[in-house]
DNA sequence: AGGTTTCTTTGACCTAGATCAAACAAAGTG
DNA sequence: CACTTTGTTTGATCTAGGTCAAAGAAACCT
């Protein structure tokens, strides 16, 4: 399904009702946020906004995939949130966009318009309660994150990012953790060193040794098939329950 | 001041009334968390909750630093979170705890007991919603140190640290940022090497660099001055603005 | 005052991952 | 179908920061 297929969603079947922002919305809230929404795309590769724009919405990823990332003056860039379907994009109660925010596969946000939607937070506690519950997640993510920066060697890292792409998928498809998993992976060689601060070139013979291991296949350059997730989990040095929870 | 010479304060004289979960709060809405909370202090040094562990309580860091990390099983520590002065401690919605949480000067804790403060949070949006704006600038802040510790070298990480300590100094203290800042290390060698994922030789070795090359003025190990900011932001790496907004 | 313990500094050496370089592969373009 | 462009892999080399080691320095005992 591509970006442009789910123009004609609707709350009521829309896929990540409830895992957004509006998942505890009853009906009439749900009401008040329609009249204030729109969809809008982008393509893959696309920048959603970059540092010192101002943004007039706030969105749900309806479905692909965007990141948020930093770049020092001289190029050393490193990313820092990586937007799913279900996420929040945007800060309510700031215009000024700080983070880089670019499609990496073709997208499709749920908007809000910014004034409407931040009158709506002082009157509607769900929306304020389940943005509370999603920062909180977000900010567990984020010190999930720092760990594997600062302590975390290179085969780790690439594993913890494997790790979190299976578990990931996982949640979704409802499988068995017993069973092989298999995903495509949504960020090209660079993007994956621009997440876990490596160069692309480690990124790459790191990905070629855990293939030499048995740890995963690829089939072609972006597939992955993880045959035992419990292994992964282990050369990612998460401990037995495996890492990152949410 | 000694977290003993604080035990009477009240909301009142209160010095972080204006920034904590509370500031947004009238007076009815003090007095209804007047009455679930108490002050609790601990000693430098002292966990307050380790991982695995049930908190029955929230809190506000009311003076002192505490901070939270990570461990991985061969003791590889990453910290993920440096607790000052109004910060908020725990996460509602979740007794367990995920990140050591340890007193490193002495502290001293304005506490909520847990389930009549959930229950506050329903009936208060007040409360939530100054929640929500912590939270916002706390994963704003770690996605800063994402950057610093995916991609900064030691030096820069080094500088950063300082850079935050003198900011937040300034912040307080109503300097004009013009003026020398100084300002004391709440954290050990070892303290600032878990926080910037380095080893605490390099630590060392990197502080004695930027010493001898007039960046800062060491009193002892721990009282830093800062004769001019601005080098020392250009040595973080940062942009001219300054990084770290809050 | 001597003796722990804890923290810090500095030196010598080593290694994981960066850098530089080249070839390959796949997809899009005129 | 030649020809870019974009992404990937692999090799050779280099270096920032880690590791190992030892000696100060300060605080805290008793």
């Amino acid at each position: 399904m591509t970006a442009q297929d789910s123009v004609n969603i609707n709350c009521a079947n829309c896929q990540i009702r409830h895992r957004a922002v509006c998942s505890q919305c009853d009906d009439a809230e749900l009401n008040a946020l329609d009249k204030i929404k729109y969809y809008k795309s982008f393509a893959a590769g696309e920048n959603i906004a970059l540092v010192g724009d101002e943004m007039d919405f706030l969105a749900s990823v309806v479905n692909g995939v965007a990141t948020l990332s930093q770049t020092l003056e001289d190029g050393r860039t490193q990313m820092v949130g990586l937007l799913l379907p279900s996420d929040f994009v945007g800060r309510p109660g700031r215009k000024g966009v700080i983070y880089d925010i670019q499609a990496k596969t073709d997208i499709l946000l749920c908007c809000f318009r910014r004034e409407p939607f931040e009158e709506l937070m002082v009157t509607t506690p769900h929306i304020v309660q389940r943005l509370l519950q999603m920062t909180l997640d977000e900010l567990d993510a984020a010190r999930e994150w720092m760990l594997v920066l600062g302590r975390k060697t290179a085969r780790e890292k690439i594993s913890s990012f494997f790790a979190i792409m299976a578990q990931r998928h996982l949640e979704l498809g409802k499988l068995s953790p017993t069973d092989a998993i298999e995903f495509d992976l949504p960020l090209t060689r660079e993007g994956m060193s621009d997440f876990l601060g490596l160069t692309l070139e480690t990124v790459s013979r790191q990905i070629s040794a855990l293939k030499k291991d048995g740890v995963i296949e690829m089939v072609g350059k972006r597939h992955v098939c993880v045959p035992n997730l419990q292994t992964l989990l282990e050369e990612a040095g998460d401990d037995s329950d495996g890492g990152i929870l949410s």
